[in-house]
DNA sequence: AGCGCTATGTAGCACTCGCTACAAGAGGAA
DNA sequence: TTCCTCTTGTAGCGAGTGCTACATAGCGCT
């Protein structure tokens, strides 16, 4: 019966849901493996070394960090750009939305810093995001490519102001730049 | 003649030249005691441990990186906006400013995710560079409390894309934005 | 001189780290 | 059967972790 045949397809998931709420600075592979039911003998088996493990893990990441921006299409679009604003912060205060958001900063800590799979991992995630946002722009905006980069920069530095405790700066520069999120 | 008296104070320059070259998320005591021409057993006996060791130095990295923005102040103020936001965006591409920029994406991490020291030591850089920055508003700015926290989110939002590889599309939002970078 | 306090060195502890050597079971191929 | 490959377990290695026990040198005070 047990296990249905480890491998690193039926080993992510696991993987990624550790991180998700462990974060990925002080991931190490016993306790990975413990999460994923395994041992660390049998993640350096599978994925080769601990380097290697964490960059498809990332790419793993990547790719569920995409699925849910999916899942969160509306059905209409905004009408506004406020509107635009609010609806993906509101998306990004949601509970399950949380543990994406804190494992975020390792990711971009970790792509300044140069380690291998980070930046990629970190890149993919923003295009991913702009090209989202990009669809969700309000019909008949004036520039919906520039206004979603114009955007995606204030959206982004909201987040990283509310991470460190600065979530009323970054509300008063959204209301001063037009785009009081409701 | 040999080490004028070692103390907290003569040893958090060095120990903060170790961190800004290498990173918080790696620091480790031996390490950071070999930089400071110490032994970890001496780290811990002037620090207590390894925790309070890392939030005064967090204490003092602030003060340095308080300082940097001092000496930074223009002469005079910046006519427009977006030549404050150009005169910021330069200050922050200096060589000598990378390791900050990178050593602060590890400190959003650890505020992030709760580390004891961290949110408290990036909330008073951001609430240093707030007030920097309203005190570079161009005079006559119709709102200058209001335009320095949206300049400010703006400016996160850019470092934080730029730190990943999509300095494109924030440079294309402050120019959709009415702020480009000169 | 004797005492006590502060600063420092040397060793070491118990633990975790990434990774490896070695053996063994399972299953298919000949 | 015999062999071979794939997968897994057990045990361990050498290095690094934060931190501590113990001894000792130097200094000022009485």
């Amino acid at each position: 019966m047990s296990p249905a045949q480890l491998s690193r397809e039926t080993l992510l998931p696991a993987l990624a849901a550790h991180v998700l709420e462990q974060g990925l600075g002080g991931a190490s592979l016993r306790p990975l493996a413990k999460a994923a039911g395994t041992s660390d003998r049998m993640l350096i088996y599978h994925f080769g070394n601990k380097e290697t493990l964490i960059s498809e893990l990332l790419g793993y990441i990547t790719g569920l960090y995409s699925g849910a921006l999916d899942a969160a299409l509306g059905s209409e679009r905004p009408k506004t750009r406020q509107e635009c604003v609010a609806r993906i912060l509101a998306e990004g205060s949601k509970p399950e939305m949380q543990a994406f958001l804190v494992l975020w900063w390792d990711i971009v800590a970790g792509a300044a810093r140069g380690f291998p799979g980070y930046r990629e991992a970190a890149q993919a995630m923003m295009t991913k995001q702009l090209t989202w946002l990009e669809g969700q722009m309000p019909e008949g905006d004036p520039d919906p490519a520039g206004g979603a980069r114009m955007l995606m920069t204030m959206i982004e530095g909201t987040l990283m102001l509310s991470a460190v405790g600065h979530t009323d700066t970054a509300l008063q520069g959204l209301l001063a730049g037009g785009l009081p999120p409701t």
